[in-house]
DNA sequence: CAGCTGACGCATA
DNA sequence: GTATGCGCCAGCT
């Protein structure tokens, strides 16, 4: 199959196994999956902008800072900051509070 | 083919 | 806390 990345897919993948109320950063997705970079996860998601079939909550996915710093990739400034307050992450104009508790690691679900 | 950009991350000043 | 530079990989012009 054509794949047009594996770990593209794989970053789907892992932001579409998200847990409600929870978020991730590129660092920790691009880590887990040995990508060397968050850039990838970044583009990846990026690129999933403004049409995403598999509905990937790319909203639960901010930056190392808790910073939702793709909130305009949604359409709106406002659209990601309020998802995520609408499935209980409390969110800061763009920054996501108590960020480390909100924090989720990929590996965790595994774990789990 | 070369150069620039990008939803990042970290170090340094 | 803010500003700047470097690294990292893929895609687009």
């Amino acid at each position: 199959m054509k794949t047009p990345s594996d770990y593209q897919q794989s970053i789907y993948d892992v932001v579409s196994l998200i847990p409600k109320g929870r978020v991730t950063s590129y660092g920790a997705i691009a880590q887990f999956l040995s990508l060397g970079s968050a850039r990838i996860v970044g583009w990846a998601l990026n690129r999933l902008s403004g049409n995403n079939p598999r509905q990937i909550p790319a909203h639960r996915v901010v930056n190392a800072k808790g910073v939702l710093t793709g909130w305009r990739a949604f359409g709106s400034p406002n659209t990601m900051a309020s998802l995520l307050q609408s499935e209980g992450v409390v969110v800061e104009g763009n920054r996501v509070v108590d960020f480390a508790s909100t924090f989720w690691h990929p590996e965790e679900l595994v774990e789990e």
